[in-house]
DNA sequence: CAGTGGTCTAGACCACGCG
DNA sequence: GCGTGGTCTAGACCACTGG
């Protein structure tokens, strides 16, 4: 017996599931329907069906009419180029939101504000010094009425001193990049480092994730000729988003994509 | 009873870790020390400590010397934009090794070759027939003798038969970007996607993977002035690897960043 | 009500690897 | 050898929810 039980019989099923057998939404056999098909103990199948729940294979339903459901992957693709780029002028909430949109989807967020003093490294990355304070604007975003991912961005407490509407508790109609560059903070270059893991207990809280989803993170630092001005954390639910970013000719991409409208 | 007894347990031993009580390399308690300490039965502690190996932050190690290890987060920065950029005549493999190498480790890639039929996603993306033929050239890198990312390139088979190299099962010295462009097919644009998600088994055995370990996926199409040229797969170890890319101006960035020394 | 998955117990035997 | 985790069994009771 090289393979143990549980994994042959979690193997069989992937197998049904990434070759079309069983689709979407389709339910697998229960768990009594498994122990009689493989003559294993249940905890033997619950081992098996686990590790279809943690590969994002699987969710599992309670109730009468619930079982275990192959998950659907529905993308939404957010493009990091478009959205406050120095170039663009466009808002970047809306942005965002014109993106949903254009996907077919409903869109809304929620905006809070906190104020917080900075971690060690934080304060590394706004060149500020510890334990100096931070305003943070968190931005939870539903596509659908289901959280699809959020926003935390910082800015050094001198800033919104200087920016009053950065301690709004509320959305700002033009976008914060573009309100800073109108107050002359012109974010001039960014630092973008992109991560996947595994998601913490608030963020599942947050996104409402079910077991077996990673996270999708994107920390953007940016820079204004004279300093950093914020980090934002962008934290996307790995089931149901992805990035997408382009370099050079873009009519060239457009021309293959035509999903790809430059506008 | 608010929470079960298992996610009581683990939210106990989640806390010391995250809050440094128990550090990178440490050993929790062993399953029988936390059967005793917990009164429950060993499946509960077992359920518990599943939670931390599937969010990553511990991994098991079976024998007499072994036990349930807090993980270590060593992270490789991969610099998108530095790795065959346009503009940088740098060999794309090159370039790897030598951030390895600059991040204090030991590099080390083992190619090989296959020529595969295009799935029609594949074949969408390097805009050919379905079931057309195409090159795929993979790059398995390692990084201390550990296999930390994979690179998977599909070139249409017409490009390879005109630049014969690219069916050469060998690292291409110059680099294949810089290769085409030397032969009169410059790649003036580039799609990026960034994708998290977890491992399909096949990744889990490439990259010897622990479970609770994710996916970060950076798939890159290149496009000359004619057509898409090539797809790139660059499939990451989520829990040893991050991808930075830069926009605007790189030496104000690396005034605040020193590690980020412009090459 | 009936059937789904969620949690939990108390056992058992095995594979591995350091001392 | 012997203590670690890996696998497996055979039960039990519970929470939820559609019919």
């Amino acid at each position: 017996m090289g393979q143990p039980k549980y994994r042959q019989i979690a193997s069989e099923l992937r197998g049904q599931i990434v070759s079309g057998t069983l689709r979407e939404g389709d339910r697998l056999p229960t768990e009594p329907q498994l122990q009689d098909q493989y003559g294993v103990s249940r905890n033997t199948v619950r081992d098996a069906t686990a590790l279809l729940v943690n590969e994002g294979l699987v969710h599992r339903v309670p109730g009468r009419a619930g079982g275990m459901i192959v998950r659907r992957k529905v993308t939404l693709t957010f493009h990091a180029h478009r959205a406050e780029m120095p170039a663009q002028p466009t808002a970047e909430t809306d942005a965002w939101r014109s993106e949903v949109v254009a996907q077919g989807y409903e869109a809304s967020q929620e905006f809070s504000l906190m104020i917080q003093s900075l971690s060690p490294e934080l304060a590394e990355r706004l060149h500020v010094e510890t334990d100096s304070v931070a305003v943070l604007r968190r931005c939870v975003r539903y596509v659908n009425g289901q959280p699809s991912s959020l926003q935390d961005t910082y800015y050094p407490m001198d800033l919104a001193e200087e920016i009053r509407e950065l301690l709004s508790p509320k959305d700002i109609p033009q976008g914060t990049t573009r309100l800073l560059a109108e107050r002359g903070h012109e974010q001039t270059a960014y630092y973008d480092e992109y991560i996947s893991r595994m998601p913490t207990p608030e963020e599942t809280n947050l996104l409402g994730l079910q077991p077996g989803t990673t996270i999708l993170l994107h920390v953007r630092t940016g820079y204004t000729e004279q300093r950093p001005v914020r980090v934002s954390f962008n934290v996307f639910a790995g089931d149901r988003n992805q990035i997408v970013t382009t370099h050079g000719d873009v009519r060239l991409i457009a021309r293959f994509r035509p999903e790809e409208t430059p506008e």
